[in-house]
DNA sequence: AACCAAATTGTTATCGATGTCATTAAAAAT
DNA sequence: ATTTTTAATGACATCGATAACAATTTGGTT
């Protein structure tokens, strides 16, 4: 080990496994092992060797270990980190599937890495084991060309019918019958459904909506462009104009769009839930406290974060690795 | 350049700088200087290489580099990551500092690895050549149990009195003043303040609303525990109870606070903006298009994470580095 | 033409960890 | 006691890039 006058060990450099090897009158490759906990060591020399390590304050060094293995155990996260009022996920939600994939990748030893859109040709993206995609859709010109890397994708959001890409997401269609099914609960038969169709996941709420309601009920739709409050209160302002409208029931799309629903409602003294059902989707912290507390459905955000984590390490790994939804809860409340 | 039988590169393998060397007649040194763009080597050859590598799809070799260069040309960024009511950050903004954060790291070359309270003793993190801590405070056992990793640190909240710690936060105190004026500027007098004091940064703007007011208005203190809506809905319907109480304006700690407050008075038949104004702190997406539109303090968070993420890489460069407070703006709607 | 300075390019060693194969020591079998 | 197995450890080469220094070429001078 490589020492300076004064005995210690050399500047701030850090320990090394050769220098633990030095301390412990073995090779540095069995340091190596011992560390690794590898059987082809005794238990002894390992216990010593890990001890020296402690208390030397050893850390590995992961790019001498990389370079070795040929791998960068790091995982690119793509997010859009700039606020966009053109999406159904509202803002925390990222967080929270980050929080998800950060805690399962960590644990298995990989490197969560974050980037943007714009950042995806830069050298940590380029280097990574693999890439995982959040919030622009899993179909679109991004997925294609990323696919054509070669490195194992995985996308959150709804699946794309031909695509073999690995999605996860949360099970919207279902999401979207179990608001149908209530409504029928409630004898509510005349209802709205608020949300941009032409996004994919709010698709696909709306068709198991309709769906799961069958002939049961008469299903109206109205598309506003944003997932807002504003949008919603707009959107159903406008109905109201139209006197011929009658419902007892609005499905939206986003809490935001419900809350904003409700807000016009009760402008127009209509009362919610007397009157008129409205159920939102995501179960935003704020679904909770609003007033009237909103029904809303609620997605498993983190442990999707898990299983978009998990589909990567297969992928990694080699298996054969299959979509996957994440069932939803309705959380009833007031509305 | 190793070729198999086919005469095609070696499988998947990766071009190296060797390889590059070889098919440009130079040795790998020059390659390397050639792509770093170092005067070291003529116009011509470095172009020649730069084409010849780019035919090829040549990829850095992080790991190789960073092992060479004892770095890792990482910041690992601790972020809290699961839902919690006692933030006064507001769930979307640590995403929009991530943006900031990631833009300028990653442009100046560097890997943003991210990480959460728990996972900071693995090894990416304990690698990376410097921290940025989102969220959790200034102070507090986190700060000094990481100072004494030794690793640069840099902290986003409100600046602590005596330590040296590198902190960037928005302008709390001046934000709170900002409100003031503003108040000031309506003739209103008798003010209320809602939000916990004992976080430091909603003390921060709390003094600055006070210091501005001076001795021109009366100032009561509400402390509700959480920053959510429904906590400034209650404290609100409390406050109303006291029929002793009289106020013209509120300052909330959050938007969301400064909402539940609104909508408390609103549904006591006390008019909004009329008889009370409400000032909310954040401007958060909602706040634009809530009914009515809330006034409230924006914060430059994209911007933030530019500063964090500049102050970090000064670090790192070994320049001396102070604390920074970003400015804010008054966003006055209707409220 | 001879020579020196500047501009280019190359050689060798190195960063820290790990796979391969060789070697030694210990245990088991004859 | 000697050979055979088995277990534990070690020597060497290697991953891909770069710094330090050496070698070469180029151009300009006298």
């Amino acid at each position: 080990m490589p020492l300076n006058k004064i005995g210690m060990r050399k500047s701030e450099a850090g320990v090394t496994m050769e220098d633990l090897a030095a301390l412990a009158g073995v090779s540095k490759i069995t340091v190596s092992r011992a560390l690794r906990d590898s059987p082809l060591v005794t238990q002894d020399t390992r216990d010593k060797i890990r001890h020296i390590a402690s208390e030397q304050g050893y850390r590995l060094n992961l790019s001498a270990r990389n370079l070795r293995m040929r791998r960068s155990y790091s995982v690119a996260v793509v997010v859009e980190m700039a606020p966009d009022q053109s999406r159904p996920m509202s803002d925390p939600y990222p967080l929270e599937l980050l929080g998800g994939i950060t805690q399962e990748l960590t644990t298995a030893g990989y490197s969560v890495v974050l980037t943007s859109k714009q950042l995806m040709d830069t050298a940590p993206v380029q280097g990574a084991d693999g890439l995982i995609l959040l919030g622009q859709g899993s179909h679109g010109e991004a997925v294609r060309h990323l696919q054509r890397a070669g490195l194992p994708l995985v996308v959150w959001g709804a699946p794309a019918p031909g695509s073999s890409t690995v999605v996860v997401g949360s099970d919207n269609r279902e999401g979207g019958a179990s608001v149908a099914r209530r409504f029928l609960e409630m004898g509510r038969r005349k209802l709205i459904f608020l949300g941009d169709v032409d996004h994919a996941e709010v698709q696909e709420r709306c068709a198991g909506f309709i769906d799961a309601m069958g002939r049961q009920a008469m299903v109206h739709i109205i598309r506003p462009k944003a997932f807002t409050f504003e949008a919603g209160f707009d959107s159903m302002v406008a109905l109201l104009k139209n006197k011929g409208a009658v419902f007892d029931g609005v499905f939206g799309a986003s809490d935001l769009l419900a809350m904003g629903a409700i807000r016009a409602l009760t402008e127009h003294e209509v009362r919610v839930p007397l009157d008129v059902s409205v159920i939102g989707y995501d179960d935003t912290p704020g679904a909770a406290s609003f007033v009237p507390a909103l029904t809303s459905v609620h997605q498993y955000l983190r442990d999707g974060g898990v299983l978009l984590a998990k589909k990567m390490l297969g992928l990694i790994n080699g298996d054969s690795v299959d979509s996957e939804m994440l069932p939803t809860l309705l959380m009833v409340r007031q509305t």
